[in-house]
DNA sequence: CTCGTCACTGAATCGAGGA
DNA sequence: ATCCTCGATTCAGTGACGA
């Protein structure tokens, strides 16, 4: 069994390496397998340029049955090597992305989410006989559906403005400088995508110091947002020509210098947690005070074990709250409040900051 | 044999019907078929409402293999009703989406585009565990490679402002008037699609006269917009609840009159937001770099997540630009400012205009 | 009449951790 | 494995109602 070549990237058949590797021991896999186009003869532009499309051997399979074992063994490959609770992303088009997205249920990966991203500024259809294909599809999935998977939900509201990260991602191909190109001037790759796609996909799926494989690493863009986001990182490639170019790119991206900079938005389900009865402990509440529900609907009394009492439930914050109003659940911290001394109402959840706050000394 | 029912709302199983119709008689297919969903247990709102999920009878399948069984059974009558040169459409989401796309591939069809439905409205990820799920995807198909389609280049481009219709469809869920309602108030169908989505279908693929199919009618969407486009329709439901909502729907759906005079207004997407962190995504920003508020007072650091620190505050753009003036609000935009290499400071908000110029060319 | 407030809703695979 | 407790979690929109 071979150790992870970690901070690679490696030449090779990705389905012959993940599989010598050790199992379940890989946070995150990106893949952008080939699209199986199935171009048949050349396409033109109405001035009459040649459009250069994916004419690489890479990318052509004999029939569909071909496509769905190799899909199948890559993924069952992936699968293996992920850790319990690790998650694939996967992005392709409509040729592939359905045979893509059955065979990795079939396998048993749980799907997450499919994520569109709709491109800004996508070739046209010279034809005039579809619409323009302005989007492709990601696939994020857990691999099993108990898994407890890593998504930095916080981060992602962060990123969007705090709103909710939705599942169309829109976002420019890469061009300009982003776009390696070759001494000819060539693109050095055919399908090289944009880092602002893989930034969201690690930062939302992985945390600093996880490993991220990339089976087809290409021009190495997974690896190099990785190590700029202070992930590890292992890219797979069997051209020669693609590791040359990926390995110089890797090179030439900084580390992560700052761990401030790149950590995950802080989660609350992360924070310590603090019981109730330790408010009463600590003296910043005491036995007989009373709580109020919003609108002063319901009362109830401190007891000095940690429970309350209203007039027809007793039990902890949550199971009065959730009582008192005929819900299935409540949080305690936030339904209850307290008088201040000024007589202004505030829920009992500022009385847990403030152990919280005294018990740690201040991070940033 | 059995002639085709036009303009009418049958009742029966749709494979069967389909397969006892003549072969090669219909034009258009549209099919909403169920999405096996495999809800379990019941989802509440931070409010404690609780949330209606799709619990019909019609959504459940024992497995995988059962639902691709129905799937290829419906495909395959749907394949031998159209014409040479019918196209078929099928909506789903990631819970079935690829296992039709998989299996109609299979059967012969040949993809023309998948087309994704952007809600604008979706619902919200409660418990924050996932991205929001703000799309639906369609796949239209061609009976094969080489069928002479319908595809109205013309009319959905004037549809789109004089660009090409892209694959990308922004547009609200059916809510409001559209959606319609029992006597009880209640929802009459779970998944009421907008007529907005099935004007768009019906006139890119069909003529006026073409027969339009659609073996899951529900409500009769598809019925109803294609009486109202001038098509002949066929709605297919074992419901007995659906048909005498949608043959009712459909009596109240007034015939095209004057073909031409049957042009939707196409509503412009309003300017797009730049959210503060898709600057650093898309690198013209790096996490670590430094923020100067003017007079250089405070400076704040920028994170990968997008949001920013100060020595005392973290947050927005946004927040932490009020928090250090002790402000109630602030443009974070204009506030911050970063230096160039050539030494001046800048406000931040150059970059979003720079973003915005690049990035948003052309969108529908 | 307008305006503000409040309640309600939508194709949803929507915990974690300890006993 | 199962049960129980803690407690975190929502956006755009419609419509009713009252001031």
């Amino acid at each position: 069994m071979a150790k992870l070549p970690l901070d690679r990237i490696v030449e090779g058949d990705c389905i012959d390496l993940m599989r010598s590797w050790p199992e379940e021991s890989v946070d995150l896999v990106f893949a952008d397998p080939p699209y199986n186009l199935q171009l048949s003869g050349e396409l033109h532009r109405p001035n009459n340029t040649r459009v250069s499309g994916v004419e690489e051997a890479w990318d052509r399979f004999d029939d569909f049955s071909a496509y769905d074992r190799f899909t199948f063994d890559w993924l069952t490959a992936a699968h293996r090597l992920l850790k319990p609770d690790g998650t694939l992303w996967v992005i392709g088009s409509y040729h592939n992305i359905f045979r893509v997205g059955k065979t990795l249920q079939d396998i048993g990966f749980w799907i997450l989410n499919d994520v569109i991203w709709v491109k800004t500024n996508p070739m046209p259809n010279f034809r005039g006989k579809r619409f323009t294909n302005a989007h492709e599809t990601m696939i994020w999935c857990s691999k099993s559906p108990t898994s407890k998977y890593t998504f930095n939900y916080d981060s992602m509201k962060a990123l969007n403005d705090d709103l909710q990260m939705r599942s169309d991602w829109t976002m420019p191909i890469c061009s300009g400088g982003e776009r390696i190109k070759g001494a000819d001037g060539a693109k050095a790759h055919p399908t090289q995508k944009p880092e602002g796609l893989l930034h969201r996909v690690v930062m939302a799926s992985s945390n600093p110091g996880d490993v991220v494989v990339d089976p087809f690493a290409g021009t190495g863009t997974t690896a190099a947002v990785s190590k700029r986001l202070g992930r590890r990182f292992i890219g797979i490639d069997r051209e020669k020509d693609y590791l040359a170019v990926a390995r110089e790119r890797v090179r030439q991206t900084p580390e992560a210098g700052d761990a401030e900079a790149i950590s995950p938005a802080p989660s609350k389900r992360k924070e310590p947690r603090v019981p109730f009865g330790s408010l009463v402990e600590r003296g910043l509440l005491s036995p007989g005070e009373i709580l109020e529900s919003p609108c002063r609907r319901f009362t109830a009394k401190v007891r000095a074990d940690g429970t309350i009492i209203s007039s027809a439930h007793r039990g902890s914050i949550h199971q009065v709250g959730a009582a008192v109003q005929g819900a299935p659940s409540c949080n305690g911290w936030t339904y209850w409040m307290l008088k201040t001394d000024g007589g202004k109402k505030v829920p009992i959840d500022v009385l847990r900051q403030k152990l919280r706050s005294e018990a740690m000394p201040a991070t940033a």
